[in-house]
DNA sequence: CTATTTTGTGGAAACGGTTCCATTTGGACT
DNA sequence: AGTCCAAATGGAACCGTTTCCACAAAATAG
């Protein structure tokens, strides 16, 4: 039905090679026939069959992305990096959403990609290190964004420093009782990440010679949920703190919606500070810690495409900074706000 | 290299027919054959190759979605809908992003996706009438979200009804003089939804008896920054709006940023209503007719995989209704707060 | 003008499945 | 026991490309 290469080659008066010889300009064409295989081809509106040519074993022209889509902006974000670089190899995007643990176990384990992508780009995510030989074997290069394994090229922002930033532009401020939410290590996928920012919040505190107070610190899902239920409880202290930092801008909202309600006004009562730098941020006003998360989606799939041609390629463990974006939720602590509440 | 169905075939035994046939369960196979094939594929590991699958004529196992995607958050909660229901159907998600018209007439024309998705789904883009025959020869079912064509099963929202609520809302609360901020409608690729918003508007102020003030119509582009600006013009006016209406919530948000800049206070001195209930307008507490995005995406896939079972299905237009949603950015008219301006 | 490269070209084989036709097997029925 | 039919099964052909080998034609060398 559809027109294939041999219709062209019976048009064109030639053998299905040569066509196929123009098609990739391979080898040498005499300049005529290429000319006579050109008419053909247009006067029959051929295009070539994808799915056929990587029967043959070449590529898919498709690269896939594992991650948690919907739950974090910041996927969304790295997402649209990743978008502008496929667009610029030619690639076509495939997405496999990942919410649950159900879903990335799927995944992971039963590889039913073979063959379907060229590589492979996951988000937010570390595979078990068990199964990475099966991607291996199946000759299914992969890296990692915003997540590290040692055995594969993988993309993460300098968590310990960001975290570091952070504390210390509250410290700067004159804040010494800093309240400090954290994403959950378990169940969650995102363990390395949290614990580095916990790393980073003990350096800052540490340097400044204050004392980890483990009352100052709450543990969250990576949610807006998660945020408010956590700066309920640091909020409910007796003595509360008077600067939060949370470990991603979303809970950062939570933040924000629980000191609305509980009429403690920000920034003048409360500093808050989040972490990533989503463009909600932004409109909302939010201190942040700003992660590239645009450029590491697109050096992403730039190490993948370089993955992909030579595939023996040593791993590679690309660091990026990030950087303190002051806004509007954090301020000097204002001792005079505190004695006129006094008075 | 890989274990192909030949290799299953001697291990178990038998042809490569009757593993075929145990694969796709499809004639009967003798139970004790069927278990000595189960052995020998689990033995070996073998998974089938999804692109020889497919080269047989069979289907791809994966939809292909044209969207434009970054632009507007919109795009993105419809997305989910389609991921929602596409992970159902167990098939895969490819995406072609669309920025620019280039970009759209690069996906429509060259229909570089021959066989390589199964279906497509197109958000808030109209394919040119001409093009469609392509589509209908390629065999290539496609279904339309957030637009409207007569040729294709097409999923929208009363745009009208929409527009006339928002006003209706507004009118209700005593505004008389209300500014409206269209998207653009030329070059930008949704025609048919402004203009029906803008059919809706004329209804509810002709209901009320208002005639309809060409002064008080903005034209933005479909962004925070084409509202800002309109909101400028609007609100820069001699005699000003009481309330206004945007296009679409990212508009709205637009009106609000302007409205603080100018330090006119939001509800108070100023109502804002918008367009679509993203995500983002339940966080700012934005007033705003809600469209059932999720909802559109998920049918909007169960439309298409009825489609691709059987092609021959007519055509379907699916008309979903909005809802308002009243927050805190609209209000009643104050005239005592005018009132007190004035002294 | 023949011998030897070089350049260009035709077409079979291969990729890894599914499908269909022919053949074998095994009961059920005379 | 012989005939017939249904149920199972083997395997060739096919899907639409690329690749590689063999060969022809043209160009260069001796």
């Amino acid at each position: 039905m559809a027109v294939t290469i041999y219709d062209v080659a019976k048009a064109a008066g030639v053998g299905v090679g040569t066509v196929s010889r123009v098609l990739n300009n391979s080898t040498a064409v005499k300049e005529t026939t290429r000319q006579r295989v050109l008419t053909a081809i247009s006067k029959l509106d051929y295009t070539p069959d994808p799915i056929a040519r990587s029967m043959i074993g070449g590529r898919t022209g498709s690269l896939g992305v594992i991650i948690p889509f919907f739950t974090r902006p910041f996927s969304i974000e790295v997402l649209r990096g990743i978008e502008t670089a496929t667009g610029r190899y030619g690639q076509e995007l495939v997405i496999y959403n990942v919410e649950t643990q159900l879903q990335r176990e799927h995944y992971f384990n039963r590889i039913p990609m073979r063959r379907k992508v060229d590589g492979l780009l996951v988000v937010s995510l570390r595979p078990e290190i068990e199964n990475i030989p099966a991607f291996k074997a199946a000759n299914l290069p992969m890296v990692l964004i915003d997540a590290y394994s040692p055995a594969l090229t993988s993309l993460v922002v300098n968590n310990v420093l960001g975290a570091y930033q952070a504390i210390k532009s509250l410290l700067d401020k004159g804040h010494q009782r800093i309240g400090f939410i954290n994403g959950e290590i378990e169940g969650h996928f995102k363990f390395n990440q949290a614990n580095d920012r916990l790393i980073g919040v003990h350096r800052a505190l540490g340097e400044a010679g204050i004392e980890f107070d483990p009352e100052l610190m709450s543990l969250g899902s990576w949610s807006r949920q998660g945020g408010r239920q956590a700066a309920s409880q640091l909020l409910g202290l007796p003595q509360r703190p008077s600067a939060i930092f949370a470990a991603s801008d979303i809970q950062a909202l939570g933040v924000l919606e629980m000191a609305k309600e509980l009429k403690i006004a920000v920034p003048d009562e409360l500093s808050v500070i989040g972490f990533d730098g989503i463009e909600l941020s932004e409109l909302l006003e939010l201190s942040t810690i700003q992660q590239p998360m645009h450029q590491m989606g697109e050096l992403g799939v730039q190490k993948l495409m370089e993955l992909i041609e030579q595939p023996d390629r040593p791993v590679e463990l690309l660091r990026f900074n990030t950087t303190l974006v002051e806004r509007s939720t954090t301020r000097l602590i204002n001792s005079k706000f505190v004695e006129q509440k006094v008075l």
